[in-house]
RNA sequence: UGGGGAGUCGCCAAGCGGCAAGGCUCCGGACUUUGGAUCCGGCAUUCGUAGGUUCGAAUCCUACCUCCCCAGCCA
């Protein structure tokens, strides 16, 4: 027993008893509804997106947030569809944002849709026509613009703000019953004109959009805004806490006065600042634009911050959950590094990811001193992070590769691997000392004639001198060739688009995807499947491509490895 | 110049009147058959600014400054 077993305060001091973990704001504001009994104990969360495009990195935020919370408090969270547009909205994206959610690991209590509760929207919203509370209003949309007044005006009555209640019933029936045309009219509701607060000058509640939804087909020719719809969506649900982002902090009078108006179930809004990460975009406008302008090949492209772009580049969710607690809950405005997000990716792939060896752009290297025609194999650890999974084994001859970063014919002073007349290991193998650079007729080099040591097989020497570097290498008659795609931050700059007047897509960076063919794997590589993360030892984490095919290995650089090397050369 | 939020290290972020956590980045160094991993050490005498209250303030009060959001029949 040590003094630390018995003074607390020195076992804390040696980190011998861990902290609680951090709670932030909405935790401590569950923990007392929990405390005052606000909702009898009940946690009740939802992760509400529109399909209308896939999830990204920062839906992820908010999907952790609100299913975490969820699991954490023995309570549920919903998967809920905010399809109150069918405009924009596509069956297609619903599968996606499906998927992803499965995919981020998480379990919804049901799959839900705004839609489904169109009946008791348009039954609620005559419920306050004849309250007295809503109107059919056939100003244009530009002359309800310029009712509404602006940020420091007070807006104006419209003319048609006084109808009858039996006269709005029978227009919004109308409505529904698809007698006007877009745009003809719409209904509002009736709240006050001069309010501060622009939210509350009489909102439209429904328009009328002859088309046809995903889901309703043509039952409908009139849709809820999203404000009328999303907190009575949560009312249906008996959400507890209603999540949400900062901007919607200001509709929260709105969604009250609804709820009051109606006199129907309350959950309680509590905002929270949404993610944001340099060197990409995170705006679902911009994103769609970089597919439909095809800038990138698709929502999954793997230089897209979407999660389907992250898992083909060879994310895993763990690591972005990871991610996601490390940035924390909070209310202000925060842009996130990207090398937070590598630094979690590195972190879990190191921890999993077998280890082989691939060589990108390949050197041939012959040994003349190696018995022509031999083959040997060589044991090569899986994975030293994790004893569990075991080695295997890795065949050498007389030709090999290595990396051409991996030679340098003068090298400067702190450049520790191969050049003339200097030895190195091997990864698993022997020591070869560079003997003889062969170049071509442009002064290229070609090839590197080496002798190697057979005394040191798998990486000792017996007289004990050493080597200052360890370098990758593949035999060449057993190499399984591939291409690999290494891909770079999307954009150059860390705030795209935000030079005055510039598109952000004048930002994206020429380098972001740099397509390497020839490359020589390892023949343990034969049967990889798509999906599977490796680490290219020495270089980083590697994920196969569905792109794959037969024989043809097709890999995408998840993130390069730390790489004080190349940081010192960066620097100079 | 209305309303609603936010300002703590380069980037996130704790702190809730008792004398500035942690992580990422960065910089040193140890170790190393991955220039990886790991491990040590350094990195805010100061909390947007200025006053005030208090024995004591990042935390309370006052004023000011800066940034973000709102004028879609988008969500």
């Amino acid at each position: 027993m040590t003094s630390a077993d018995l003074d607390p305060k020195a076992a804390a001091s040696e980190g011998t008893v861990p902290e609680a973990p951090r709670r932030h704001f909405i935790q401590e504001i569950i923990d007392e509804h929990n405390r005052s009994g606000r909702f009898g104990g009940r946690v009740h969360t939802r992760f509400p997106p529109e399909p209308n495009g896939y999830l990204h990195i920062g839906h992820a935020k908010s999907i952790c947030l609100n299913f975490g919370l969820a699991e954490e408090y023995g309570g549920k969270c919903n998967l809920r569809f905010d399809d109150t547009n069918p405009v924009k909205e596509e069956q297609e994206y619903i599968d996606s944002i499906i998927t992803d959610v499965r995919w981020m690991g998480f379990q919804w209590a049901g799959i839900y849709y705004a839609s489904d509760y169109f009946e008791q929207i348009y039954q609620w919203s005559v419920q306050l026509i004849k309250a007295g509370k809503a109107y059919v209003d056939h100003l244009t949309a530009d002359e309800i613009r310029e009712h509404r007044g602006t940020l420091t005006k007070p807006g104006k009555d419209s003319p048609y703000r006084n109808r009858t209640v039996e006269e709005n019933h029978d227009l919004f029936e109308r409505m529904k019953a698809g007698e006007f045309k877009e745009g003809e009219c719409v209904l509002r509701a009736k709240i006050d004109m001069a309010s501060p607060n622009i939210n509350l000058r009489d909102p439209v509640l429904y328009r009328i959009l002859h088309a046809t939804h995903h889901r309703t087909g043509d039952k409908w020719c009139i849709y809820p805004m999203y404000d009328w719809a999303h907190g009575q969506s949560d009312s249906i649900e008996g959400i507890t806490h209603s999540i949400c982002t900062l901007e919607f902090e200001d509709h929260k009078p709105l969604y009250n006065w609804f709820i009051e108006s109606l006199g129907i179930y309350q959950p309680v809004q509590i905002e929270f600042a949404r993610l944001n990460l340099n060197h990409t975009v995170l705006s679902k406008r911009k994103l769609i634009r970089l597919v439909q302008e095809k800038h990138v090949r698709g929502w999954d492209d793997p230089r897209m911050p979407t999660l389907s772009g992250l898992r083909r580049r060879g994310y895993t969710a763990e690591a972005i959950r990871n991610f996601v607690e490390m940035v924390g809950i909070a209310k202000s405005n925060s842009i996130a590094e990207m090398a937070m997000l590598e630094y979690c990716v590195r972190q879990d792939l190191n921890k999993r990811a077998a280890r082989v060896m691939a060589v990108v752009k390949p050197l041939k290297v012959v040994l003349t001193n190696y018995p022509e025609g031999q083959t040997e194999m060589l044991n090569a650890v899986n994975n030293p992070e994790d004893p569990a999974a075991g080695s295997r084994e890795v065949p050498f001859s007389k030709v090999l590769y290595i990396e051409q970063d991996d030679f340098m014919e003068n090298p400067p002073s702190k450049f520790y691997r191969l050049s003339p007349g200097r030895e190195v290991r091997l990864r698993y193998g022997y020591f070869i000392k560079c003997e003889e650079v062969v170049k071509d007729a442009a002064g290229n080099v070609v090839e590197l004639r080496c002798t190697y040591d057979a005394s040191t097989k798998g990486g000792e020497a017996p007289d004990g001198r050493k080597v200052k570097a360890t370098i990758h290498w593949v035999s060449a008659a057993q190499a399984l060739d591939a291409e690999v795609r290494l891909y770079n931050h999307l954009f150059t700059k860390p705030f795209p688009g935000d030079d005055e007047g510039s598109d952000f897509v004048n930002d994206i960076s020429p380098a972001s995807l740099e397509v390497v063919t020839g490359c020589k794997v390892e023949p343990s590589l034969a049967n990889a499947q798509a999906g599977t993360g490796y680490q290219f030892e020495r270089l980083g984490y590697f994920a196969v491509d569905p792109d794959t095919q037969g024989s043809t290995l097709v890999f995408n650089r998840t993130v390069t490895l730390r790489d004080d090397w190349a940081k010192q050369q960066k620097s100079k």
